[in-house]
DNA sequence: TAAACGATCTGCT
DNA sequence: GCAGATCGTTTAT
């Protein structure tokens, strides 16, 4: 495990072993960070999505396991990058392997490595910089090569929680950018935030 | 092998 | 705020 920018717990198999909706919530306000050329770079999340298992239209598992959403049938804690648009998104695997279940996240607050993340970008602007999954997936230097990796044991790649830091609120709207199952509340977000993709859905 | 379809982003107005 | 670009994956011929 390499040095972190900050003291902070690293999520077990057993956080993301329960429950996608509750996993998703609490993802809110815990910090993503990867390790590369170097330096750590990422931020606190405040955006996220739960995609439910197979028998969720809006999930990539509802036609069941293809070699490409293979991830999502992995263990809890599991990366799964897929690629849409000409660009990546990023989420993590939760319950039960087998049950194709994981959490996207859509947005971060960056923190660590921002000049880093300007490069990747492009953009000097923060708020062009994570404010969106396939932003944040450029920013932190993840494409499909990273799928399949482990955020609970990976020395370079995980999600932590700081043990210091204040609670966030954490408010639940409608999923974005999706054709099925739009009525469900599964998108979660730090209300505070000005970091998130939309601050109230639609 | 052709065609359609996204869990999107950017540039321009 | 909106139209257009973009390309891997899936589904249909």
């Amino acid at each position: 495990m390499r040095q972190l920018p900050f003291k902070a717990e690293r999520l077990t198999a057993s956080f993301y072993d329960r429950s996608t909706a509750t996993v998703a919530g609490e993802l809110i306000g815990k910090a993503l960070l990867h390790h590369v050329d170097g330096c750590w770079v990422g931020g606190w999340i405040v955006e996220t999505e739960a995609y439910l298992d197979t028998r969720d239209p809006a999930s990539h598992s509802a036609r069941g396991q293809t070699p490409s959403n293979a991830a999502m049938f992995a263990a809890p804690g599991t990366l799964y990058v897929y690629p849409i648009h000409a660009k990546h998104c990023l989420n993590a695997v939760t319950e039960k392997a087998g049950r194709g279940a994981a959490v996207l996240i859509r947005a971060i607050e960056p923190v660590w490595g921002i000049d880093f993340m300007q490069l990747e970008r492009g953009y000097s602007d923060l708020r062009r910089l994570t404010r969106g999954p396939a932003m944040l997936c450029q920013s932190l230097k993840i494409d499909r090569e990273d799928d399949k990796r482990c955020l609970v044991t990976d020395p370079s790649l995980g999600i932590f929680a700081d043990p210091n830091s204040d609670p966030r609120r954490v408010l639940s709207t409608k999923r974005i950018g999706i054709s099925k199952a739009v009525h469900r509340n599964l998108r979660f977000i730090d209300p505070d935030s000005t970091s998130t993709s939309r601050p109230l859905g639609r």
